[in-house]
DNA sequence: CATGAATGAGTGTTCATTCAT
DNA sequence: TATGAATGAACACTCATTCAT
């Protein structure tokens, strides 16, 4: 923080050239000595600081992923509701992949489907931080928050796949200045999808969503209604789909 | 179809084997000489039917995805209700994408990511798909299936993104023999999604949601409320989440 | 035999400027690219033949000597005694030496040095030779031809160190013409050592070495001797030095 | 000698580690930064010692056959006999191989055949060394103990050729612990090799290996022989094998 | 059509060596 | 004197691609 102004390290350098060179070109596109190039050093000098090109490539979320991560879990502990936990942590991703236009092309496209990558301390930082994501979802089905019938894993796939896909086809597009941000995007997604797995408050929603017309109409409509059906199940409640 | 067993041709088999290696290994680490080996071929004949190792590698889906959006295309005319149709279609991706793995691997982990790939038929024909995803969407809300204020391109995004997202875990794990194939997660990540933007019909949930535990009682309550509010709004609606 | 006019083929000029150019300048430091040159085709022609640097390396002297021993070893069975078939085996070494004066540089100055040539099939070639000259030393102990105490071991590290020896001086010297060929030097350094190993064979050597320094004395003396001893044999035999 | 206990300076830990890691790898293959990791200092702290990897090679030697052969040379002028100087001779080379095998395998299997070497101080030290070698052989020619048909360069050759061979060899098996040591085996090579030139001294022999088949037909021929000839010198000498 | 044979162009990586401190 | 940091200069090896047969 303090050293905003200072000149870049040499390795600092190389990370950044290396960083959008390979996002914009794909890893085996990418050349040590482009890299060098761009860093103002020597091919020999990468060397220097990391013992093969993959090493470079891992190096660089290896760095960010721990640092984003940590940040994040930071804030969490203030934030009690689990849909607000849930929030903060999509946007946690979200400006991270927004504000590292270059990193959010690397991890998205190249480095998550890379098998070694997998073996990775920046992947299992990656892992941590689904894992957490997992663990707030399952707390918000034991408190009620959301239906007792949530398939945590798959909710955790649909909240994770709609920002990865956003973002894949925003760096597919050429990262379009939009008038909107990729985090405007992020509450109308969650809003879709856990409105989709709330559970539903029964009497309350009497109360609340009740909304009456005519009143008068309606006494009588239940005054009719009374002695003729004893049991007015007025049917259903047919949730399921189809 | 009709020539399930004739003997595969030169090209089929060069196309054959590309996929399956091209999807294990990645393009840039599979060579021609591997391919023509395993279709049983010499290098040069790869030659001789595709121009460049790139022409293979876009040759595949070229073909392998209008087949199957043509196939798809096929039934949805006969299917009139918007949520089936989207279904439908959503349905096609899953099963391409579970019974042809070698080709899900390919699109998803290597092609997505590919610009000249976005240049080329295959991808149009991908575009073409993703864009009767959109008009079906489109349509749901136009005829009052969806919400008036839902963004068809975000439940697109989020439809794509769970699917994609789900399967490209499937690879990344190694493709595991599930007990539910992979087409079972459809219709619970469906119902999510969905029942995220359907429209409420308001005397439908009146009627539908209403739980008269005893209906004198209300009946009474509603008299004595008449007298003092006329226009008895008892609020609500409260929607928006938090 | 019958080809000796017909071009070269690629692989034999490869093997025929490696051959010079590794003998010239060491292993090291010769490059592939030099020898591709010379040879007329490209680097990576050098490739479609040798997988390695040190496959060519390996693939000269498998040639060669499995040519030769083959053709010395069909020579041997005309011959009865024992040092003859030393003396043509030392001999196959010394024209092979100097009749290919690179291929005796390479082998004396650089492969017999090389852990991994050792566990190559040239070596065991040149193991197999090795032996036999140490079968014909011990057949040569066995028959009487050499002295029963001698160390056939030590012989054949005594004759070969000897050609070695003079080999390698006669390359480090910038392999001088001389008036008597390397050939030449054989016969000496063979009776050298064999005639410090042959055993006695002691009628002939009254006759050949005998000096008489006074017959006067020497007839009485065996006068003298021959009614008491009839088969007079004064020992003897004495053949350790010192 | 009287320094054994002082602390090595960085020079001698340098040119230590390097004779190690150059007999053990081979000089191409050793790395200024294994040797100065070994000697305990910086790469850079090599160079203002040795100018060049090579200079550090060749200062190795330098510095061994110097001391070495200055040792060997003061015991010398106290040995009378031609054979027990040149026995002197061979035995500095075989001690001196056999305690420092680093030293040994470094100049049989990399020096000897290292052409800039031979313009080194230490090989001319070498050849000093050798030098005194043939002086010594010639002197034994010129005094009766060695035939005066010796070709003492041959001789030379023999012995030098005999004990490096069984050093390269000695190496090359991964130098064995041996019963005898390398040492024991100087004798036998030089008693086959020595034996082989030594000048006859012809009483002894007469004596040692006279074989009398019929005394009473000696006797009388050399009646026969007394009044004729005087000197009676019946022939021989017949030295040349075959 | 099919291919064996050939290669041009390129790249990751190594290390001896230098030099400012 | 000692060295950490930097690099220029090489080199083995690979592979997509071509073309004569």
């Amino acid at each position: 923080m303090a050293d905003h102004t200072r000149k870049k390290t040499r390795k600092e350098r190389i990370m950044d050239a290396a960083l959008r060179i390979f996002a914009e070109k794909s890893f085996p596109e990418a050349t040590i000595s482009e890299i060098s190039k761009e860093a103002g050093v020597s091919d020999a000098t990468v060397y220097e600081y990391f013992g093969t090109k993959e090493d470079l490539l891992f190096a660089i979320p290896e760095k960010i992923s721990n640092d984003t991560f940590e940040e994040s879990e930071a804030v969490l502990p203030f934030i009690q509701d689990v849909e607000g936990r849930l929030r903060a942590m999509m946007l946690s991703y979200v400006k991270l992949y927004e504000n590292n236009p270059h990193y959010s092309a690397l991890v998205l496209l190249q480095l998550m489907s890379n098998k070694r990558f997998r073996q990775t301390d920046a992947h299992a930082a990656i892992r941590r931080s689904a894992h957490r994501l997992l663990d707030c979802i399952r707390e918000g089905i034991a408190n009620g928050t959301f239906r007792a019938d949530t398939d945590a894993y798959l909710i955790r796939s649909v909240l994770m796949g709609s920002v990865e896909h956003l973002f894949i086809h925003w760096h597919m597009q050429g990262m379009p200045k939009r008038d909107k941000s990729m985090m405007a995007l992020l509450d109308p997604v969650l809003e879709i999808i856990l409105s989709g797995i709330r559970a539903k408050k029964p009497e309350q929603e009497v109360v609340l969503r009740l909304k009456v017309e005519n009143a008068k109409t309606l006494s009588r409509m239940l005054s009719d209604a009374l002695p003729e059906k004893k049991k007015g199940k007025p049917s259903l409640k047919k949730n399921t789909v189809k």
